[in-house]
RNA sequence: GGGGAGAUACCAAAGUGGCCAACUGGGGCAGACUGUAAAUCUGUUGUCUGAAGACUUCGUAGGUUCGAAUCCUGCUCUCCCCA
């Protein structure tokens, strides 16, 4: 209704997006109604479920589809934020909420006024809720009713992450986009326990969401939460999860507790069934894929923001992705090779240094390496989703995404 | 010149009669990694073979023994101390 109210006296996006940072959170409704305001589809694709839009946050537009490098303690490892604003060219990373809170702690964090000019990174921000870490430190952790208890990682002392804690830890990291709180369930995973698991999230949803709307940002820009769908490999519960998500109309919905594990196609299933009822005006958000394949395979079926830690960790192990195949530096065979990592690419990183040159990095261990690895991997990933968006609006995303998922998977 | 110690696989280094094709580390080669407890982890590293197995190895030449990297003798070389 506001919305519509706008519209007729002539304010463009952009002065909406302006209007909404000086009377945000006056009027409840008022926020829902800009929400659905945040993302924009430019265009379908015909012959996939694929999209090009463009998600509008406070600290800047994001066109997606998206990849989003992982930068879990307010740092993509290695890389300066320069190379990410420029060889990259992110207009989004991920933060974590469990590492920052444990440390440096959300206090100084508070006081610098939130993790965008903590880090000095003025584009946007999306931070995990710790629900990854409620699976990837399960050995570490009790679950409750109530919410995780933690023993930290790095001191072993004990912490108790509510919903509604969680939602206070990303308001003070001030996030551009707060993940809900939920448990990412193994694989594999019996029903039982998948059922179990996702309606324990769905009971935290409502929690985040209900703390959500009680709270407001702290430093005057808006932030959206996203629900994340679980229900493990059962297209039932998979169902089920997508609709509680869109239930509770955040601008925006994830797809969580996939890629672990689980075979590539079961993957894709889910992705299809979840897609089918995710709402299609509000970004949907695939969380930790994946492989380059991966990610035109799931954008082709209506995905539009990627995470993963593939190209920074592998990256520094030595693995680089390429739009001729995968290659592992490291191997033998590019002792002597003296043509730049990438020619073709659109990082200068990529097109200066040898692969003979990287090589001698990555074996002598030197920090350099892994730094080169990681930028060049990242801006692979970036320039990939980026041809994938000028393909959908093209209108030939269909047959490119055929032809380059081939080329792009093979072990070269 | 005198005295002492030593020589083991690519390097370093353990092993001092059979459980040794030989511990371990490094290096080499390969693999893994998907909302980061990861600049991490795993495998492999004498030759032939898919494997079972076979063959050749512990400075060198002999010897003792059923059996030697391990014991004995000669030789070659290296290091340390003293003059």
């Amino acid at each position: 209704m506001v919305a519509r109210i706008f519209s007729t006296i002539g304010l463009s996006f952009s002065q909406f997006d302006n209007c909404m940072f000086k009377i945000s959170g006056i009027n409840l409704t008022f926020v829902t109604v800009t929400q659905r305001m945040m993302f924009r589809i430019d265009q379908k694709d015909s012959s996939t479920s694929a999209r090009a839009g463009v998600l509008h946050t406070a600290h800047g537009e994001i066109p997606t589809p998206v990849f989003m490098p992982v930068g879990t303690a307010a740092t993509v490892k290695g890389v300066l934020h320069r190379d990410l604003r420029t060889e990259i060219n992110a207009p989004v990373i991920l933060a974590n909420t469990y590492h920052l809170y444990l440390r440096p702690g959300t206090d100084i964090i508070s006081r610098a006024g939130g993790v965008h000019p903590f880090m000095s990174w003025d584009r946007a921000v999306l931070t995990d809720s710790g629900g990854y870490q409620v699976f990837s430190l399960a050995a570490n952790r009790k679950l409750t009713e109530e919410g995780a208890i933690f023993r930290s990682h790095i001191d072993g002392s004990k912490h108790l992450f509510t919903p509604e804690r969680v939602i206070e830890i990303q308001r003070s990291l001030g996030s551009d986009i707060m993940m809900a709180f939920d448990e990412c369930a193994p694989w594999p995973c019996d029903h039982g326990y998948a059922l179990r698991s996702m309606e324990l999230t769905h009971r935290w949803l409502d929690r985040c969401v209900d703390h959500y709307r009680k709270t407001e940002p702290l430093y005057g820009y808006e932030q959206m939460l996203f629900p994340i769908v679980q229900g493990a490999v059962y297209s039932d519960l998979r169902r089920a999860s997508a609709e509680k998500a869109a239930s509770v109309e955040m601008a925006g919905n994830a797809i969580g507790g996939l890629s672990v594990g689980e075979p590539a196609e079961v993957m894709y299933e889910m992705t299809e069934v979840v897609n089918s009822i995710l709402p299609e005006d509000k970004p949907r958000y695939l969380m930790g894929v994946g492989t380059p394949a991966n990610i035109l395979e799931s954008i082709a079926r209506g995905v539009d923001m990627f995470d993963c830690v593939m190209p920074s960790r592998n990256g520094r192990n030595g693995m680089l992705f390429t739009r001729d195949g995968i290659i592992n530096i490291r191997n033998r065979r590019w002792a002597e090779d003296l043509s730049p990592v990438d020619a073709g690419s659109d990082s200068e990183i990529s097109r200066t240094y040898s692969k003979a040159y990287l090589r001698h990095l990555v074996i002598s261990g030197e920090m350099l390496g892994a730094q080169i690895a990681t930028i060049h991997n990242l801006a692979f990933y970036l320039s990939l989703v980026r041809e994938a968006r000028k393909k959908i609006l093209e209108g030939t995303f269909g047959p490119w995404k055929e032809e380059t998922v081939k080329r792009i998977s093979e072990r070269v």
